[in-house]
DNA sequence: TCAACTAAGTTCTACTGTGCAACTAAGTTA
DNA sequence: TAACTTAGTTGCACAGTAGAACTTAGTTGA
């Protein structure tokens, strides 16, 4: 640790980034928000699609979980989602203009919530489509690896917790709650176990109403605890690959 | 995001710093590795215990973890732990010099690789053992809650994962890995259940010698994917309380 | 009007990994 | 060599899930 002299602490200090992953279900697939680089001269990736994010402004974000969320709003408008820590990526080489270091979240949001944003250019941001480990094409940074990773989490979560419930709106039926698990798991789900999981494992509670459609009404229930996500005993187990 | 003036970037910086928690069990007992703060003039929370760590040197440290490596090492001696990110936090107030990020690291070492530090004064550093939540005082800065934080971390991943197992040296016996469980979970720990548990999820593989002690020998094991922890398809699930 | 269709929700059986208690095995100690 | 101690095994119970088949409750179309 470099000895401050007192009341100096004139060292250089790295740069301090907050870049948000942020999750939707859009047609039955998993989609991820991403932004067009800028395209001025001295910028890195200029064109390239990167994760949401920029610098901390040490006078607007009071911390950092705040500036996660002021970017969310900016980008979603979506003020109050599931939002966890992913973790930090930080080094001498993966920022053209410097040594930085970013904190990155982790949001994940039902579809119907985003609202686009006022004055941003159609073009600039889109949803991409999930597949594998990322999005078919190499983006900025090291935001490849950051969106790797973020997959990864999503995934190995939704095998023991209920994670992928915060995909959905307020209120689901039970169908609705197995085929988003399916979605995120690429694999499909059994329906009675996946019922009797949920429902005593205290996850949710009936809500009013039913879900009509072309066949039987179906129960909507909410999530009995919205703050954290429940865990679950054990993970799936299916028999057959 | 502050827009950047091209080739600029003059805007003010947060600082930038790492800290590791540093686990280990010693008499049968959970520590965490804690040092002293300096007593100068200008330091914020002069002689109270904290985590070790300190602020990022763009000119020494190429990335995070290697910053948190190169404390570790500092510290224990340690060259090759087990280590993963624990998380960030970072705020205007949780340092009185200026808008600090931490970015945090977790660490577990068996006891026996700890070699003192050369060169550092004895009272400077210390194990504390954990109790409950904590080290049973008020730490700097927001240290406790990022200790409590990694005490929840580890508890919680030794329902579900091997995590403890990095506490032990490279072989051992079943009944110590069994014990060191026990230690992290704060309950007894069922010795037939786990055996299967360990030796069914392919964990460990046989090392070569036996340990010899008051009664019969046991077989020693090492793990047999060392770098990353192996999961259980379920948690501990105790009948009584 | 009602048979066909569809998706919701239930029931039954099997199976896996674990908890628990009792047991056997292999060494040391008095 | 009997008593003691800890390693390791065995047998049974049990909870939570997987899977398939079933019932229920609505819509749709001839």
């Amino acid at each position: 640790m470099p000895k401050n002299p007192p009341s100096s602490q004139s060292f250089p200090r790295p740069f301090t980034a907050v870049d948000v992953v942020i999750f939707t279900v859009i047609d039955d697939q998993l989609h991820v928000l991403l932004v067009k680089r800028p395209s001025g001269s001295g910028e890195p990736y200029p064109g390239r699609w990167a994760l949401p994010g920029g610098y901390v402004d040490i006078e607007r974000d009071k911390d950092l979980q705040a500036c996660a969320l002021h970017k969310l709003k900016e980008k979603t408008g979506v003020v109050s989602p599931y939002l966890e820590q992913l973790g930090s990526w930080g080094s001498a080489s993966r920022d053209p203009r410097g040594w930085t270091a970013t904190h990155v979240y982790f949001a994940m949001l039902p579809h119907t919530a985003v609202k686009p944003a006022p004055g941003s250019q159609p073009g600039e941001m889109g949803w991409f489509q999930v597949v594998d480990d990322g999005v078919g094409q190499k983006l900025a940074f090291d935001h490849d690896t950051i969106l790797a990773s973020a997959i990864a989490r999503l995934r190995g979560k939704a095998e023991y917790t209920s994670l992928p419930a915060y995909l959905l709106p307020d209120t689901f039926t039970l169908s609705e709650l197995q085929h988003v698990f399916a979605v995120v798991l690429g694999r499909p789900v059994d329906k009675s176990g996946f019922r009797t999981r949920v429902l005593s494992a205290g996850l949710v509670e009936e809500a009013d109403g039913v879900r009509t459609g072309q066949s039987r009404p179906a129960q909507l229930y909410r999530l009995k605890m919205p703050q954290q996500p429940t865990f679950f005993p054990r993970t799936f187990n299916p028999r057959k690959d």
